[in-house]
DNA sequence: TTTACGATTGAATATGTGTTCATATGTTTC
DNA sequence: GAAACATATGAACACATATTCAATCGTAAA
């Protein structure tokens, strides 16, 4: 086996002898782009830690303000606020603001179809 | 807001202060088990790496050998089979065996939906 | 039985991550 | 304006994680 493909051939140009060429090229045809595949990681991994599991949970029937999301939790403020960021950024959460108060809730019914796929899977141990 | 849930009242029985008891009363009620939860951020932990992600878009076509699977995303043998190993765990892959050679697979159907869904959410951006 | 090869595993290291604590920002109320 | 409150943010720490390297296991060919 080719242990590190850097230095496997001189050459460089595709010495490599697969087991079945074939299924490598249907393999690598469909393989999204490095932004699709990171964005797509990145998309996971903001559901990969079990209290932003269930800040999505919790998120999935009503929207919520920060402090109640907390309460709900057993978290401090500031953690909740940490992973809101973080949700954000992903565009799974979007917030309204009235007053002092934030007000966060699902971006889009996609995120709860998210959600529940991963359930099902869960589920079926 | 109450910073620290630990330390917020000292008979510690539900003497926080919603703002919107209902809505929370309301998220509690849609909220998995710590359980399922955990197993749940644990499966989305396992698509949250672009090498695992890679990984499952190159078996959503096609089984493959771990040489050829290190071969088609220019990892070493090693790398690739530690990230199969963890996928295993998780569910998400399959394998079987035949002579020396170790062919892997997608579990089921249902990571390929999975895995199409959180392409979904991306390519909405 | 050797030898070669595909695959797996453990240790080590460099990097990433979640929470806490302290502090800051903005808004409401007094 | 001052005080109180909801939220956000930055630094720091403890902990998890992905890759590499070396070694091992199992199978097949020589």
């Amino acid at each position: 086996m080719v242990l590190d493909p850097k230095k496997s051939d001189e050459e460089d140009v595709c010495e490599i002898a697969y087991v079945d060429e074939q299924h490598v090229q249907l393999a690598l045809k469909a393989m999204p782009s490095d932004p699709e595949v990171n964005d797509l990681a990145e998309t996971f991994r903001s559901l990969s830690d079990p209290t932003r599991v269930r800040i999505i949970a919790a998120l999935s029937r009503t929207e919520l303000c920060v402090c109640d999301l907390a309460a709900a939790l057993g978290l401090t403020g500031s953690a909740v606020s940490h992973q809101l960021r973080l949700l954000r950024g992903q565009r799974l959460v979007k917030y309204r603001k009235e007053g002092k108060i934030v007000y966060y809730s699902l971006d889009d019914q996609h995120i709860n179809n998210l959600f529940a796929e991963g359930m099902r899977h869960v589920g079926a141990r």
